[in-house]
DNA sequence: CTGAAAGCGCTTACAG
DNA sequence: CTGAAAGCGCTTACAG
């Protein structure tokens, strides 16, 4: 009985085997030459073009889980967030904008996790540690370490974190240095009562923000003691502290400006002021933080301190990059903390204070 | 000479060999119990209890690239875009959001591929599709079909596809519509003269809402006709479109209303109005498209049409998956596009036109 | 210099 | 009902 040629089904994918035979070599011919290993070298021009050749005609592509089961490698990074509305958003996008560019400089893939919350979902960051990333960037978490023992045997990067992760290196801006400065640019215009709506209790970035406009208050006689009102993250809460704020002490002790723990809650505390016919900078100058991409948006737009987040996300995986590849240098608690710099930004929504301007006129 | 006991590496993650071996059965049987399997009725409780134990205690995850491997299946899903500033990141961040969480639902992991330019990149396109993802997502692709041929063996779905993809189900929203009502609101409130910010040429989206505007306008025999002016997709275009328009006709001819292809357009757009002096709505009403997060941020808040863009992204999802699981279903071109309803959305950008205002006055 | 073999960690079909 | 074996598609170390 004669042998049946054993015809490749068009169902399937090429696989290196199909080339090979195709080129009429073995499939390891073909992935040294296909991935131009220093083995291919001794593989004879002619025949590396007969492979190269064959894998064109076929479409050859090389399977992804079979080379990351060989290599113990995915080439691909996750990043977790808490992906919702209004500000957020805006951090994340850019954040992630430079994730994708820089992952795609390095031929990386980039997964995305969407939690609904760190602090209960914890686990589920377990499971995403099973090999389908080499590594994870977690961004702004804001978890305990004790809730989460993080998994072994995954390289881990955060950037903003908002709690304290031991071992785990972290991405941050200055923001101290942006709150000080903001503020004493504030004090530097004229502006004497500053208040601050500050973001939640308890996380890390809010509470640098705090600080820096404490610092900046302090370092000016004339000032009158700080003004911080607890609001929030979202352009709703920036509102609602402020609505409540003028309901609870009226115009007639308004600040003369407000800064604001982000660009979403400094858009709320426009709403709010708007609603009462407060008109700014005119009546009440408002900073915000992060010029995100609602800070160019709204009118007036907004004068902020800019944190470069796309540099940041690069960073993020670059860094990660070299923990996944020389797993040894993450030698324990030498992880510093890598600080980008940050830089004013004026736009409308500040400017001097009116009774200086009567004074000056 | 004792056999010396081997001691599983830490460095290494434990397999199911591993499980197997510190519960005293096969890694078979491992599997079919963690899996669930229904063969694994066949252990007994007290077995697969102590699997489970024994699998609790060595934290195992099963390895995804090895399951991958041995399924053909990644469980993962492809998600291709263009994400660059302005209205593309609140429109992919929307449709982002319903494909994680659609994605979560079904235990899928998004993995997104970000492109540079829809015409220039079809061969990354290609290199994407290599078993690392089971389908992929086309996010408001903008390139010829004779452009790239799509790669076989992988399946596709789009949203918001700006050009016809033979064989590609699309994910799209009834533009048409949304364009006709939002002008028919803009012709019931009084106006007359209304303009359209156009997007870009030769895309099937901003076609769409030309013609609902112009089908707007011909049901209304006291309307002039049309005046149709090419903007973009973004910001700065709607503002650089306006202003031209502005230093070419003046204000005296300028229309009452002006609907914009887009949120962003129509936030251009206003800032155009305002840098000559002119009030939205008071002088000129202004209405977007798409209610994207900017609608809400902008001052005055945009009246615009809303489309249900993270449904659109979860139905994505689920349209791609069954195109997986069942790919006998994908049957040629009874591919029909899945149309989503689109609502007006009032707010404050819009109002009657201030000389029926006096009229009536 | 070359190719056959073993192995990555899982699943599934198939002998006992 | 059970477990040993083969196979998914690749890579790498190792005999010839």
């Amino acid at each position: 009985m004669p042998k049946i040629p054993k015809i490749a089904k068009p169902a399937r994918a090429p696989t290196l085997a199909d080339v090979g035979r195709a080129a009429g070599v073995s499939a390891m011919a073909v992935s040294a030459v296909l991935n131009g290993a220093r083995t291919s070298s001794r593989i004879s021009p002619e025949t590396r073009e007969r492979i190269r050749e064959a894998a064109r005609k076929l479409a050859y592509r090389p399977n992804a889980a079979a080379r990351a089961l060989a290599n113990r490698r995915m080439q691909t990074i996750g990043v977790a967030a808490v992906i919702e509305g209004g500000e957020l958003n805006h951090y994340f996008l850019e954040v992630f904008n430079g994730i994708l560019e820089a992952s795609a400089r390095h031929d990386q893939n980039a997964i995305v996790f969407s939690l609904r919350d760190w602090a209960r979902d914890p686990e589920r960051l377990h499971r995403f540690c099973d090999g389908r990333i080499d590594g994870l960037i977690l961004l702004a978490p804001a978890f305990r370490e004790d809730h989460v023992a993080l998994p072994a045997h995954t390289p881990f990067v955060s950037v903003h974190a908002n709690v304290p992760l031991p071992g785990v290196l972290n991405i941050e801006s200055d923001e101290e240095r942006g709150a000080y400065e903001m503020t004493r640019r504030l004090l530097g215009l004229g502006h004497r009562r500053i208040m601050h709506l500050a973001g939640p209790d308890g996380l890390l970035g809010p509470a640098r923000r705090i600080r820096g406009y404490e610092r900046a208050l302090a370092s000016q006689r004339s000032a009158p003691p700080g003004l911080v009102v607890p609001a929030g993250f979202h352009p709703v809460e920036g509102r609602d502290a402020m609505r409540h704020w003028l309901r609870r002490n009226g115009k007639s002790r308004l600040p003369e400006a407000i800064f604001c723990v982000n660009d979403s809650v400094a858009i709320g505390c426009i709403e709010a002021l708007a609603e009462v016919g407060l008109r700014v900078p005119e009546d009440v100058s408002v900073a915000g933080f992060d010029d995100s991409l609602a800070a160019r948006i709204c009118v007036p737009q907004l004068t902020t301190v800019r944190q470069p987040l796309r540099a940041m996300g690069e960073r993020a995986v670059e860094i990660l990059l070299t923990r996944i590849t020389q797993p040894g240098t993450t030698a324990g608690s030498t992880d510093k903390s890598v600080v980008f710099p940050v830089e004013l930004v004026t736009r409308g929504s500040v400017s001097a204070p009116r009774a200086a301007t009567l004074e000056l006129g």
